[in-house]
DNA sequence: TAGAAACCCAATAAAACTGATAAGGAATAA
DNA sequence: TTATTCCTTATCAGTTTTATTGGGTTTCTA
């Protein structure tokens, strides 16, 4: 029932990019700079993003990474999907019902409902909320990374 | 995001004693059995279980497990929290929000959140409604384990 | 056309967790 | 007293997680 450090880094590198790219894309050193992930470990995480749509690298001097989409058009579900696969918190098939037809096994909506109650949640947020939030927040203390 | 199957099975466990107590203790073996869990897994499942008064263990011949309270009174979350601990998706202190302080960290809300959401749902099903749910279930096939 | 900046890709590995097995001990009913 | 059943502790292989390392490839800029 734990969240894997993944899905969490997947969430906070895109929002870094949300937030930085308006002065260009976003070099991965300023993302693990900021973020305090390894600029190697970033690499690995960002791969299923990239291959989702949801953000695109740009290679050479000056390159980094942006945004495929509006902040406002990536939910955290799409995030955690990408970078977690599917939402779903168990894998029941047939076997995994004590050998019961998986229609007959009594548990089994316990376990499909909070997977959906879970993505409901998470499709509610967007990265623009995210980033609106950071903001605030910043008001009240210094900005890290400017320009 | 996945459930481990711990506290699927420890889930499982309980359905199967609410459903079988009323003829006496149930023994781990016609739980092992009725439920495909190995009988020395389940001993190791139960015991957070009984630490957290769910469920109690009765020694010698004709003994097994029964429960602790009135099934209407045990949530799925009772049973998940005994098992796999509090349902915190992650935890976040000060270090986790990349040193930032925790209540400037922008993504915490969103795993606050799901947690929050995800221990309401799980809060709203008790053990009763298992039980009625699997002799609903029942009716429609035979019945596995009686007298 | 260097050459540096930056992303891309594959292999490796330590640590933690999961899922399970096993053996002996303690209590209880018949 | 004996069979049954729970109780406790140890062990352990396999998988997953969380990275690290080391080499490529592309592209901008001078």
């Amino acid at each position: 029932m734990k969240m894997s450090t993944k899905g969490r880094y997947a969430v906070r590198i895109l929002l870094s990019i949300a937030r930085y790219q308006k002065n260009g894309p976003v070099p991965k050193k300023i993302i693990a700079a900021e973020e305090g992930i390894s600029a190697d470990y970033i690499e690995q995480i960002i791969v299923p993003l990239k291959n989702d749509g949801l953000c695109v690298g740009i290679r050479g001097v000056k390159g980094g990474f942006k945004l495929a989409k509006d902040p406002a058009d990536i939910t955290v579900y799409d995030i955690l999907a990408a970078s977690e696969g599917v939402m779903k918190m168990v894998d029941c098939d047939q076997l995994d019902c004590a050998g019961r037809d998986k229609n007959q096994c009594a548990t089994r909506p316990v376990w499909e409902g909070a997977s959906r109650v879970l993505q409901e949640f998470f499709e509610k947020i967007t990265l623009k909320d995210l980033v609106d939030r950071a903001t605030e927040y910043e008001k009240t203390s210094a900005a890290s990374y400017s320009i």
